[in-house]
RNA sequence: GGAGAAAUACCCAAGUGGCUCAAGGGGCUCCCCUGCUAAGGGAGUAGACUGGAUAAAACUGGUGCGAGGGUUCAAAUCCCUCUUUCUCCGCCA
């Protein structure tokens, strides 16, 4: 969240920098939340002041065996008073806070500005996409032929956007997921294996919440939520906690299954793995310094295009503009990868820069020369495993149907070829 | 799931309604003493978050004893709810 206080202070400023985010936004609700909210901050803060000298002084007259029997009777009216403020100020703080929360990020300067997807700006690309003398499959073909992606049988045990893979599919899977944290591990990121739900605080902290639980699995038992992506678990490790200068940037990763609820898009990538209720992700999560916030990014995005290298998997960056970003976003990369069966190259690491925006949330700081600082936190996946799965089988897949091992992973899939 | 105990500052810990706007240790920081080290002596160690005031400060208010409510003129202290930890029982990969 943004500063209340600075939000009230630059409300213009902000309004015109928010414009060029999609959807509005209601700025000026929280700044007249704000100052009603002063107004009765300041009053009630005169009566306990009040109230708290003339409790002393009847102590003391108690003390002295004297009769405080008028003081008292004043202070049970000022009590009152102060109960009916107070009471006023308990309706109001969770109105103020609810609507802090509901204002995105503002995105960085750097941000390209634009109203959709079709203003983002393509920074480099890497590798050739696929080209063969056969005609090339989409994934969930080359899957259900080698049998080791069964649609049909998760719809069966669980229902729709759900699948089971079998034999060297399974093995593929767990096999990328770990090329990947031991890769992120050798650049120094410390691995992380989080709980897989969270509580709604933790939601809370990473701005799932209020404005997107629709999008999310809850609990049913205990009110928790699945993890839509480690960098909830992982993020809020730090919530609340002042963390030692010294030992930034802090730089984690952490496999996850990630469970999305996929609202909205009914009818939207039906078929593969591309868009199901759970996927296996790997993320990386940064707590920086401000200053080297901007740097940490670049680096961190680097270090997810890395997996794609070694994988050989043909990709580009994308600077998404000030109507694509993430709504805590200031800043965001999109890495995406080359798939044939889409014939366009599709989002796989999704690596943003939220500035102090989740930290304030979060309350997480650092002390810096100045006293206390809060941090910035970033993170991106790195990557998604399910979609590296897909580009793999279409990337390497051969003319009889069979599927080449990229070089990277035969050492996990201890076979060269899945036939 | 059941029964009991606990949670106070960096750590340990005293404190059952008003001279506690939290005692006392330890540790840490600075200073004194000393050729150096040890020992000894002194000072500091509740910050954090919010307000007011100011050109900015100095100054000043509120809240803070696991969290949130309540009782009271007044709560670390009494009551309720929750969280976490420990002990025992039950269940369990």
């Amino acid at each position: 969240m943004l500063d209340v206080r600075f939000i009230a202070e630059n409300a213009d400023e902000i309004k015109a920098k928010l414009a060029n985010r999609s959807g509005s936004y209601d700025v000026d609700k929280v700044c007249q939340l704000y100052s009603k909210r002063k107004e009765l901050l300041v009053q009630t803060e005169q009566r306990k002041a009040m109230r708290n000298k003339v409790s002393d002084q009847i102590a003391v007259i108690k003390r002295n065996k004297g009769d405080a029997t008028e003081l008292i009777a004043q202070m049970k009216a000022l009590g009152e008073e102060i109960k009916q403020i107070d009471a006023q100020l308990a309706e109001i703080e969770p109105m103020l806070k609810e609507a802090v929360l509901s204002i995105p990020n503002i995105p960085h300067e750097s941000t390209p500005i634009g109203k959709d997807e079709s203003c983002n700006v393509e920074i480099r690309r890497y590798g050739e996409p696929r080209k063969a003398d056969f005609e090339l499959k989409p994934h969930w073909e080359i899957g259900a032929n080698l049998k080791i992606l069964d649609a049909p049988t998760a719809a069966k045990i669980t229902g729709t956007r759900f699948t089971v893979y079998r034999g060297l599919g399974a093995r593929l899977e767990r096999a990328i997921l770990n090329f990947m944290l031991d890769t992120h591990a050798q650049n120094g990121y410390t691995e992380i294996m989080p709980p897989f739900m969270v509580n709604r605080d933790s939601m809370y902290g990473t701005g799932q919440l209020p404005k997107f639980e629709e999008d999310a699995f809850c609990v049913k038992n205990n009110g928790y939520f699945l993890v839509p992506t480690a960098e909830v678990p992982v993020t809020n490790m730090h919530r609340s906690e002042v963390l030692d200068a010294a030992s930034l940037p802090l730089k984690y990763c952490a496999y996850t299954a990630c469970f999305r609820a996929e609202a909205g898009s009914a009818g939207r990538d039906t078929r593969g793995l591309i868009r199901q209720h759970q996927f296996n992700k790997v993320e990386l999560v940064k707590f920086t310094r401000p200053e080297e916030s901007l740097n940490e990014l670049e680096k961190l995005t680097m270090d997810a295009e890395l997996i794609l290298q070694k994988l050989g998997l043909a990709y580009r960056v994308v600077s998404l503009c000030t109507g694509d970003i993430g709504f805590s976003s200031g800043k965001t990369y999109d890495i995406e990868v080359w798939m044939p069966s889409y014939n366009r190259y599709v989002e796989i690491s999704s690596c943003s820069d939220f500035f102090d925006y989740q930290a304030r949330r979060m309350n997480i700081k650092f002390k810096g020369e100045q006293g206390l600082e809060f941090v910035h936190t970033l993170n991106g996946s790195g990557l998604a495993v399910g979609r590296t799965t897909a580009a793999i089988l279409e990337t390497y897949q051969n003319a009889d149907g069979s599927v080449t091992v990229p070089e990277a992973l035969i050492p996990y899939m201890r076979t060269e070829v899945i036939r």
